[in-house]
DNA sequence: CTGAAAGCGCTAACAA
DNA sequence: TTGTTAGCGCTTTCAG
């Protein structure tokens, strides 16, 4: 395992001969050096499998290149794509990713952030996080934050997400183009943004003049939050027509509760998921749903924290990216009512 | 954003009037301190709101008390739950978890490594990784290395994953208990711990008196490796009348492949996963498979790491946890033939 | 272009 | 108990 200790820039220097500075701008690849030292230490470095060390660098930098990464839920597939668009990114500005995760605990959360500010990041992105927002502004004190998927409330941080408004819109419209009016939302509790997919629903039923159709069961953005929140919803009666969840997850936990019930989707009641995770997609589950940019909402995290970075920009910035719907098979008209009495006053609006 | 430079520990010491190395003993919960210097430290923390600075203790202590986590597909959701056991673990010893990530390519995961070992990281838990196993040698020469999810192949490297042999058996048995003759398997790729649970599956196959019927469809641990997998074996004649995939994810494909061509499982194909992984369980989906005790893997690896970390044990270890099959609704007795001839010699081997 | 020296923020002896 | 001192491994002036 170990071969004594780690060999250091000194030893480096020492085996080829130069001094450490040398050493120090061949590795960093600076190009004032003439080809033969550099050729020499070059050598040396190979031949005592010299790794630089990096806490010896950012020590007298004052940087790490490294951004650091809270995921809220590893469960949920949403984050994979958003993180591979921050890997992407920051690999091409020449940034590292480090990422912690927080388990949807808030206690955890902070345990993670803390790592990752001693670590001395240059920059944080925090992936829905569950912490108050409190939280997030402390940190923003020690270094630019980025929060993603979910609007940032604070002036001193950025946040990229999607028109949870319009998404929703998109939601309402589609069933009610379907013929549907008691489209019910099952939110996602207090997972990031779910307060603006809840109020996008509920905006949404407005204007489609559905006011009085406006059900919100009580969820989480897992599948068991689904299953709750539709447990909830399918005792009412009249039973809804739609259920529009918080994200995927939920919409899965909300199909075990429907099926459970001895109803079929799209049959007896339409289901509607957001994010388009992978999960959505499955053919077998053919989940519609809203569609997210996720890697360009990773990518444009990264932008906006390295610019912050960089440049020392002040200005919070709130980027919002289109969401779109995508309708697959778990949409339907709903089914005939028994009383006509409801169907009376149907707006025949559709888009 | 900032506000001048961040308190170093020296700002601390001045501002309460002690030491550095006073403020120090007390940041590390020293307890020969006296009750009034303690509280001026910390009061003076508070107010500064001094966070130390973990590079510069690691770069005097020599070590992090950090343990880096490569995950080789954030996709899978299999990792989550090993995630969960490894941060568990490592928070109740006193470690720290960083992870990366190598979205299933060599080069990321060997850039990703790198960063975790100039980081100084004091051991590394490399989960399923796609890179060759000289890597995970070069990594072990830096720092104890645990490998989830395949055995280690080298001397200075530990490893914990399931009981492939065993699994595949379980499952293969199952499949001859129902009276199925015709179980192909769709292996993994290159994917970690494919070969093995490849080998599993011909070796059960053998075992079950059935090595003629051994057939192996190339596949991946993900949807489309597993949907391409099937697509070669459903268009076999005679066709498989079940189908092991080397892991849900590839369930979920095969099952893509095997719906697309009109048929249904379990009726006319029956299926089986591996891994139990949360879409397994989905009541929708509800996949035959093998469970793995993700959550104690993850535990497992830490407290391997930790032992090598500490007591610098030097002998490899290679623990192998017992799966366990999980029997759902993907799995039934083969349709009826049409030529009753293959019926004939039908072993009534049961379990 | 190269080398010597100073110091990043912290801990670990060692003294006091 | 507490303060002083000497580095950890590296980069960065600043002379040569």
């Amino acid at each position: 395992m170990k071969t004594g200790r780690r060999p250091t820039i000194d030893d480096v220097a020492r085996h080829a001969g130069v001094s450490k500075s040398l050493v120090s701008l061949v590795v960093r690849g600076d190009s004032h050096v003439s080809p033969e030292r550099r050729a020499a230490a070059l050598r040396a470095v190979a031949e005592l499998g010299y790794r630089p060390n990096a806490m010896a660098q950012g020590l007298v930098q004052k940087r790490t290149r490294i951004v650091g990464v809270l995921v809220s839920d590893l469960n949920n597939p949403f984050f994979a794509d958003v993180i591979a668009g921050i890997q992407a990114r920051a690999r091409s500005l020449g940034y590292r990713v480090l990422m912690n995760t927080g388990d949807r605990i808030q206690q955890h959360e902070d345990e993670a952030i803390e790592t990752l500010l001693q670590l001395r990041v240059d920059g944080l992105i925090l992936g829905s996080p569950m912490m108050e927002s409190a939280q997030v502004v402390r940190a923003s004190k020690e270094v630019p934050v980025v929060v993603v998927g979910r609007p940032a409330r604070a002036a001193s941080v950025d946040s990229v997400a999607d028109d949870d408004a319009a998404g929703a819109l998109a939601v309402v419209k589609h069933c009610v183009s379907l013929g549907h009016r008691r489209i019910a939302h099952i939110d996602g509790g207090d997972g990031a943004g779910a307060l603006e997919r809840r109020r996008g629903y509920e905006e949404a039923m407005r204007k489609m003049k559905l006011s009085s159709e406006i059900v919100v069961g009580r969820g989480a953005y897992t599948e068991a939050g689904g299953y709750q929140g539709a447990r909830e919803l399918l005792e009412r009666r009249p039973r809804p027509t739609a259920i529009f969840a918080a994200n995927d997850l939920a919409a899965i936990g909300a199909l075990n509760a429907i099926e459970e019930s001895g109803l079929r989707a799209p049959h007896d009641i339409s289901l509607v998921g957001y994010d388009n995770t992978s999960l959505a997609a499955m053919r077998h589950l053919s989940l519609t749903t809203v569609h997210q940019p996720r890697h360009d909402i990773g990518q444009m995290a990264v932008d906006l924290l390295i610019e912050r970075i960089r440049g020392g920009r002040v200005k919070p910035r709130r980027v919002v990216l289109a969401p779109t719907l995508v309708v697959r098979s778990t949409t339907a008209p709903p089914p005939r009512e028994r009383a006509p009495l409801s169907r009376a006053h149907r707006a025949p609006k559709s888009r």
